[in-house]
DNA sequence: CCATTAAATAATGATATAAGTAATAGATAATGG
DNA sequence: CCATTATCTACCGACAATATCATTATTTAATCA
């Protein structure tokens, strides 16, 4: 096919970087950037051990990478076999140094000043000049075209971001209106955290129940916190959105109810249910587990097959309140 | 001397005491004059004596009271305490520490509800936790009460008690006359004679207690001094000469005890009647025969009160009620009238037994019974529980003692009641803040606890009798009154320590000069009233259900379903959780149809007499409420203040003005309130009541990429919400004019007051909330003065101009405002006719409804055929033209300000605002033609309106940004503006106003920087003595450094729970050093603390959640930049106040009926010219006085000793650079002295840092040498020497040529 | 019985929560290297 | 200690985040001499 990749980016020093990528303005803290090669290498190798890409199946997949910023994710990617990577990077600083990558890789990158988080950008990547020929309505499987991957900030943005892919598979809406698309996501610890919380734990969290409803996540590699501008640890996680969302209910009855039962996760889901209408509580009737379990889901005392029934919320209890509500 | 304000001396039989006070009053306004009329017995201040009641502590007391004396002089010029951070400010102000306020408020309701056992467990805690701070806040009036709680009942246990008051002694109070008396109160009760008379014996040998001050002790009621007879005659036989003297002693007290009761009631009739009050007041009732309150009984309006209270039993009298008593049993069995009405509606109905006449009954009514008698049991269960907790349960037994205050039943209609009141408040949908809600709950519990309570232990009769007489509002009535109530205080107890709810911060005890004790009732913290609150909210959510037709989902039947009426759940507000508690959507819909006038509770309603006249700074108002007549909210600083100002008699003329303003009497005007009542009733946006929303609102379609693009989906979202909100917005306002509209329906052809009281810089407020005259256009069309005057042709000529002033035609001369009226007659009597048929010319007016009211009057006039003898009722107001720079020209003597703002005159009005708006357009216009787009978009549009705020807000120093943000108000308003392009014009035309402003007002300008730069000069600084302690400042003498640190060896040994109140000064951190607040005093004497410091929220853990709740009493550093930009606005606002105040009391001594909305007077069309007169003089009066240079006096005299930090550039040798304080930006005009401090300061620390105590070890030393060496190196040009200088203050801008006194030529000043 | 220590409980402080930044701009307080 | 970063945006009438966990502080129980 090719002849051995091995694309580097230029790797500043942290004061370097300090003076000449930090950004301001735009987000209030300086957004993450890989800045390590060798961790990238390194976590493309693992990813790829996971999937077990073909080289022909990567040679049919466009990736689409946002926050690429000093690029070693994009090199990697590069250098692993990828020939169409779209490098979404809304700041200049950056962008002129992808530039370069993008020279230096004959084309397979492609810098793109778009922004990851702006929901306008997946609307411009439907355009069949991107994605729009890969847009494949069928969920029965993986969309084979397109792998989107990058780095989240550790801001509260990055955060935000995260749930909204969430929300966005379960709903099929951005990214995720042109397919059942795998993500491969550099995710700052705290966030992977509350991403993959468990039942039971403190992490647990709205979020992590809608993950749970809609994705299969597997960690691939945890960078070291050095590899990191400004220094913080990163996982790289792959994402991939199940078939069937385990949701039944309407998502934003779903959203509400989540909501509120999780204001006091400690606390027995009975109570909670309590506080998302009057007379909310009939419910628990029609629930076929005890309701007494907290709403996190915690362990103690609880035994397994009623933490599976209530760990398959959307199966159960929204369903029910669903009807309930529905009811003339 | 000019003699305005002085009343109308009617004979010469004016007592001493009024000739006292008129001069009092005369030297406090006019002039800056030594304070020379307060005996020395006055400036013995009851809470210092209260630190120095114990032994204890006395070397701390004596050593801080000392070192205070200096700076704690009230009987000077002005009120002057410590400041906070000190620590004599605490034990000063009474400001109990956080917790203790809490257990005291907990001790209370023990001993209250009689059950001793837990008051004794509180007590124990007390002593055995917090037993240091027990020596200084433990009072003996806390003693006292808590000790009477032994002997006070049935049953009483004088060994408990004796054994108490040993203990207590022992830890270091020290007994008073009462202490004695209640713990002889229980052995006389008990028949234990011997006993008590050891008691006495004891005290008599061991105190200085006189025997007369025991017997006359408010505890002991007159049956119970009546046995000390029998003590007496049981210990005849002892031959012992001491017994016989103390059998005397007691003999001769008690007999002049009982004999008092007559004796009071002669003095206060001859007090009363010695003033100018044209009749002596009969101690006894009747005294009403002459004093004409309300008008005959078949009105229609005092039908419906009195409907309110013909549910009580013994209501067949209510229609014979004098208005008097009317209120009185409004105000104090309003939660009764309520309870009955449920009651009575549902014993109605099962008499009746026709369940047709059931369907007709307010199914509300229904349901709040029903939810009543559910709330019951859980209640008494409740309480039961509380009982039983023994060990643990801290929740139950902080709240637990409170539940047992009043009975079960009104716990219950007071919960119920006050959450159907907030519904919809906090800008919730169909619900309320829990936050708000327990605490209003707690609150509502308290203030009705408070009014039984006073109900109960109410002797007050001659005090009320005697307040309510008084359409007389005078000094010496208000004089009389307090020296009479210390005087009945001996047999009766009064109101005093009931500090109103609504203020959190309390003192802990405040006694009043004299004799006189009050009943120790301390106020609740706001952590009480939430947790009450929240057992009572908790309670009634699980036992308030509503009935809702169903469908059974598995067979599909129709079923009734009983849900719960309310819920408690959260918000997300920003990603914070909010608490809340929602109606169910069925008592939404309930609530709605029902009118609301029952939960409008008369305590909050206007007042159908004459309310009580300020007595003090808690006392007067309603009759039975306590109410302050300060607005203050968790201040201690400015409570203080104002209590000091009031115990010293200094604010005796604010208060007189407060009661001219609540002896306006008003009525409702009804042919407005027929018109208001169609237009409510036709549903219809009229004016400025809002639609009623009958069907919801159609939502926008949603976009065709709603289900995959996220953007649009949130957009749509956005839309909705926006809506939704409108709607919302549209239904609370439809509920407050619901509000208006009952409560002027209540008191259709009844007379009302106002009682006022006043923000913290003096402005007046109606206390009434829903109805008065400050509100709306619609409020203010609804009222009308009571009285009736004739018009006279000044006042037909005034009538007419206010008509055209109301349309909004206001910017000409006087004789085209007639004209205008004139001219428009047709339009009148149109509008008159069919007001809501015909033209509706008035709903065109700036101020419909006000419009509408003064068309109804100019057509009766003219119709009358003679307009000149028509009977006028309508308030006619004369406007400030833009009030706060006519304060400013006339402090700087600035004479063009001075022109510009109508203080001199000119033959038509000058209007700054106009002014500003033509030069904005202009300016607009020209850019418009250079193709400007901003600037053709606001061509034209540029009016007064839009730039009249900013223009006024400029000389207070509003910034852009909020400029900008007033300006975008005024354009969302026009419909000529696209939304999108209003932030962008509202941008451009800021910067427009603002260039067009330029020097406009520099005169105004110059004393706005001054008042800045001083309060944040003032905000920075810090007390000479924190710093010295703080080793920073070396100490003045040997004396006071050991002085101090015998304090800090005290303060050591006390427990580590203290330790954190040593605050360690730490220069890192600067702000959290700033205590000092911006305070002032005003002409008329009134004290105003700026409040502005960091809030110090805390988590109080409820029954339903946690609520975070101000913690009143840690002293938290000032927030220095708010008290910055706020003195200015603030400085000139109280100025406006005072002037308003004086103008008030001038206008009633005049026979002026009187109202006012800050900068707007009112009067009847016939006074307008005599109030103008009264105006310009009293305006004049105020600024003749030297009111800067005073300030500038006050402030010096204020802060005298305070240091604030500044850093200047020095050269190599130590030599100052330059001169100037770079610190402040007016400091280059200052020569600031070169203080011996500064010199000090140099000594000491040279160029280092400063040296705190914190033991720097030899390591940091060097470390910290090296880098001042570099730094020298790097920077060597530069050093700078930091030091703690002198607080002083700019010097004040010069003052211009203008002659106050040509104000009163000008027809404009106000019109 | 006391003193001392261990265990239990209360008080205090810190942190996460939700989820599009709205738009703009200039002074000043707070913070971190 | 200086430079960067966060926090304000005239004032008043009219107020309001909360659950949970980790860490101390204090109280109670327990043990022992």
């Amino acid at each position: 096919m090719s002849s051995i990749r091995s694309l580097v980016p230029k790797i500043p020093s942290m004061a370097t970087w300090n003076k000449a990528f930090r950004i301001k303005g735009a987000l209030k803290v300086p957004r993450c950037t890989l800045a390590d090669s060798l961790t990238a290498e390194n976590g493309f190798k693992k990813l790829k051990d996971y999937t077990k890409w073909s080289q022909a199946e990567m040679d049919q997949m466009t990736v689409v990478e946002i926050n690429p910023g000093l690029g070693a994710w994009t090199s990697a990617l590069y250098n692993g076999g990828f020939n169409k990577i779209y490098s979404l990077e809304p700041t200049v600083p950056y962008l002129k140094q992808l530039e370069v990558l993008a020279e230096q890789s004959q084309g397979a990158i492609i810098p793109l000043k778009k922004d990851g988080y702006d929901w306008q950008t997946y609307v411009e990547l439907k355009d069949p000049e991107y994605l729009g020929p890969y847009i494949n309505p069928d969920w029965s499987q993986v969309n084979p075209n397109i792998l989107f991957t990058g780095t989240l900030p550790k801001s509260s943005k990055g955060e935000q971001l995260l749930a909204q892919f969430a929300t966005c598979i379960v709903n099929k809406m951005a990214l995720h209106s042109m397919g059942r698309i795998q993500m491969a996501l550099w995710i700052p610890d705290q966030l992977y955290q509350k991403f993959t919380g468990p039942p039971g734990t403190n992490a647990r969290c709205k979020m992590s129940v809608v993950t749970e409803a809609c994705a299969d996540i597997e960690v691939i590699y945890s960078a070291e916190p050095g590899a990191v501008y400004p220094y913080a640890p990163y996982h790289l996680v792959h994402i991939v959105p199940i078939p069937k969302m385990k949701i039944k209910a309407e998502w934003d009855v779903f959203e509400y109810v989540l909501k509120h039962i999780f204001v006091m996760q400690k606390q027995p889901l009975s109570k909670m249910v309590r506080t998302l209408g009057p007379g909310a509580d009939i419910i628990l009737k029609r629930l076929d587990f005890d309701p007494s379990i907290a709403v996190d889901g915690n362990k103690e005392g609880i035994s397994e097959e009623l933490l599976l029934k209530w760990r398959t919320l959307g199966n159960s209890l929204l369903l029910t309140i669903l009807t309930i509500y529905t009811l003339p | 001397m000019s003699l305005p304000l002085v009343r109308q001396a009617t004979a010469g039989s004016r007592n001493l005491l009024s000739l006292r006070h008129s001069k009092l009053c005369l030297g406090h306004v006019h002039r800056r004059q030594p304070t020379i009329l307060y005996s020395d017995a006055r400036s013995h201040l009851p809470l210092t004596r209260m630190i120095s009641t114990s032994p204890l502590t006395s070397s701390t007391a004596t050593a801080s009271s000392q070192h205070q004396s200096s700076d704690l002089s009230s009987d000077g010029k002005h009120i002057i305490l410590p400041n906070p951070s000190r620590p004599g400010f605490n034990q000063t102000a009474g400001v109990l520490p956080s917790g203790i306020s809490e257990q005291f408020a907990i001790l209370n309701a023990c001993i209250q509800s009689g059950t001793m056992v837990r008051a004794e467990r509180v007590m124990n805690e007390l002593y055995r936790n917090r037993s240091e701070e027990m020596k200084v806040f433990m009072d003996v009036q806390v003693v006292n009460a808590f000790l009477n709680g032994f002997v006070q009942g049935a049953k009483p246990l004088p060994n408990d008690c004796m054994a108490w008051f040993d203990r207590l002694v022992s830890y270091g109070i020290t007994p008073d006359a009462n202490t004695y008396a209640v713990v002889v109160k229980g052995f006389l009760k008990l028949g234990s004679y011997h006993t008590a008379r050891m008691l006495l014996q004891d005290m008599r040998k061991n105190t200085n207690i006189q025997m007369l001050d025991v017997v006359k002790s408010s505890f002991l009621a007159p049956e119970e001094v009546a046995t000390f007879h029998q003590l007496i005659s049981q210990s005849q036989s002892s031959t012992q000469q001491e017994v016989q003297e103390l059998l005397h002693e007691l003999e001769v007290a008690a007999n002049n005890v009982l004999d008092k009761d007559a004796m009071n009631t002669v003095t206060s009739a001859s007090l009363a009647s010695s003033d100018t009050t044209p009749h002596a007041i009969p101690s006894h009732p009747p005294i009403y025969e002459n004093v004409p309150e309300a008008k005959p009984m078949d009105a229609i309006g005092v039908r419906f009160l009195q409907e309110q209270l013909s549910a009580l039993q013994n209501s067949s009298d209510a229609l014979k009620m004098d208005p008097f008593d009317l209120q009185m049993a409004l105000e104090q069995q309003g939660y009764e009238v309520a309870l009955q009405k449920l009651v009575h509606m549902r014993e109605a109905s099962k008499e009746r037994g026709d369940t047709l006449n059931a369907l007709h009954l307010s199914p509300l009514k229904k349901i709040m019974w029903d939810w009543h008698e559910k709330m019951i049991p859980l209640l008494r269960e409740e309480i039961v529980n509380c009982a039983d907790v023994v060990g643990r349960n801290t929740e139950r037994r902080a709240y637990g003692p409170f539940l047992s205050l009043l009975p079960v039943e009104k716990l219950s209609i007071i919960t119920i009641l006050e959450l159907l009141r907030l519904h919809n408040s906090s800008g919730i949908a169909d619900g309320m803040k829990t936050a708000r809600a327990v605490i209003d709950v707690g609150k509502a519990v308290e203030m009705e606890y408070n009014a039984t309570y006073l109900k109960r232990t109410n002797k007050m009769g001659e005090i009320q009798n005697m307040a309510s007489y008084g359409k007389q509002i005078s000094l010496a009535v208000r004089k009389a009154s307090i020296q009479q109530q210390e005087a009945a205080a001996a047999t009766a107890t009064s109101l005093d320590s009931i500090d109103q709810p609504t203020s959190s911060t309390t003192l802990s005890t405040t006694q009043p000069s004299g004799q006189m004790t009050d009943p120790w009732n301390p106020v609740w913290p706001n952590s009480i009233r939430a947790k009450v609150g929240s057992v009572l909210t908790s309670l009634l959510i699980d036992s308030a259900k509503i009935p809702v037709p169903s469908y059974n989902p598995d067979t599909g039947e129709k079923i009734t379903e009983h849900i719960p009426a309310f819920f408690h759940t959260y918000q997300y507000v920003r990603g914070k959780r909010v608490g809340i508690i929602k109606f169910s959507d069925q008592l939404t819909m309930l609530v709605s149809k029902e009118p609301l006038r029952d939960t409008l509770h008369p305590r909050l309603m206007p007042m159908i007499v004459h309310p009580r006249p300020w007595l003090r700074y808690n006392d007067g108002g309603y009759l039975s409420a306590k109410s302050m007549c300060m607005r203050i909210k968790d201040s201690p600083e400015q409570l203080m203040y104002l209590y000091k100002a009031s115990e010293n008699s200094k604010i005796d003329n604010v208060l007189k003005g407060l009661d001219v303003l609540g002896s306006t009497k008003w009525r409702v005007n009804k042919q407005v309130f027929d018109v208001v009542l169609e237009a409510w009733n036709s549903g219809e946006a009229i004016a400025d009541i809002p639609p009623s929303i009958t069907e919801p609102m159609v939502l926008p379609e949603k976009p065709a990429d709603y289900d995959t693009d996220p953007k649009a989906k949130f957009n749509w979202v956005n839309k909705v919400k926006e809506i939704q909100n409108l709607e919302k917005n549209y239904h609370s306002l439809r509920c407050d004019v619901n509000y208006k509209v009952e409560t002027a329906r209540a008191f259709l052809n009844l007379p009302m007051y106002f009682p006022h009281n006043m923000d913290f810089r003096g402005r007046a407020y109606p206390i009434p909330p829903t109805l008065n005259h400050l509100g709306n256009d619609l409020c203010r069309g609804l009222l009308c003065f009571d009285e009736a005057k004739p018009l006279g042709e000044r006042g037909w000529r005034w009538l007419r101009i206010h008509m055209a002033n109301l349309y909004g035609y206001d910017k000409h001369s006087f004789s085209e405002r007639e004209n205008f009226t004139m001219e428009n007659m047709d339009n009148i009597l149109d509008s008159v006719d069919n007001p809501m048929t015909g033209r509706k010319w008035w709903l065109e007016a700036e101020s419909p409804w006000q419009c509408l009211s003064a068309c109804y009057e100019v057509a009766a006039a003219y119709r009358s055929g003679n307009p000149l003898e028509f009977e006028s009722r309508l308030p006619i107001h004369q406007d400030g033209t833009c009030n706060g720079l006519q304060h400013y020209a006339a402090l700087g003597g600035d004479l063009a300000g001075a022109r510009a703002v109508n203080l001199s005159p000119g033959d038509r009005p000058a209007d700054v605002y106009t002014g500003v708006a033509d030069m904005v357009n202009s300016l607009v216009e020209k850019e418009a033609k250079e193709g400007n787009a901003d600037a053709q978009m606001l061509m034209g549009k540029i009016s007064r309106k839009v730039v009249k705020q900013t223009v006024m807000t400029n000389v207070y120093g509003v910034t852009f940004i909020g400029a900008r943000a007033q300006i975008e108000n005024r354009l969302k308003e026009r419909d000529d503006i696209p939304p999108e392009r209003v932030y962008a014009l509202s941008s451009y035309l800021a910067k427009k106003v603002f260039s067009s402003l330029g020097e406009m007002f520099n005169g105004a300008r110059n004393i706005q920087d001054w008042l800045t730069d001083s309060a944040r000069r003032i905000a920075r600084s810090v007390p000479k003595e924190t710093l010295q302690e703080n080793g920073i400042l070396p100490f003045d003498s040997p004396e006071q450094e050991q002085r101090f640190l015998t304090r800090v060896e005290k303060e050591k040994a006390k427990s580590k729970r203290l330790k954190k109140s040593n605050k360690t000064f730490s220069a890192r951190n600067p702000s959290a050093n700033q205590m000092s607040s911006v305070i002032w005093t005003t002409p008329l004497g009134l004290p105003i603390v700026q409040p502005y410091r960091r809030t110090g929220k805390k988590q109080v853990t409820t029954l339903l959640q946690t609520v975070f709740i101000e913690d009143p009493d840690a002293s938290k550093p000032v927030n220095a930049m708010k008290q910055s930009t706020a003195f200015p606005p603030n400085f000139i606002h109280s100025l406006d106040a005072t002037h308003m105040l004086m103008s008030a009391v001038a206008c009633y001594e005049k026979g002026l009926t009187f109202a006012s909305v800050h900068d707007s007077y009112w009067t009847h069309a016939n006074c307008v010219d005599d109030m103008n007169m009264v105006i310009r003089d009293q305006f004049i009066a105020l600024h003749s006085q030297p009111i800067m240079e005073n300030l500038y006096e006050e402030f010096k005299e204020r802060y005298r000793n305070y240091r604030i930090p500044n850093s200047s550039e020095v050269d190599k040798s130590g030599q100052p650079v330059s001169k100037a304080t770079p610190s402040s930006p007016i400091a280059t005009t200052t020569t600031t002295p070169v203080s011996p401090i500064s010199a000090e300061n140099e000594a000491l620390f040279g160029l280092v840092d400063t040296p705190l105590e914190e033991g720097d070890d030899d390591d940091e030393d060097e470390l910290g040498s090296t880098l001042l060496d570099q730094e020298i190196k790097a920077s060597s040009s530069r050093k700078y020497k930091y030091t703690w200088d002198e607080l002083t203050f700019a010097p004040l801008p010069k003052k211009g040529d203008f002659d106050i006194n040509e104000v009163k030529e000008s027809d404009y000043f106000f019109h």
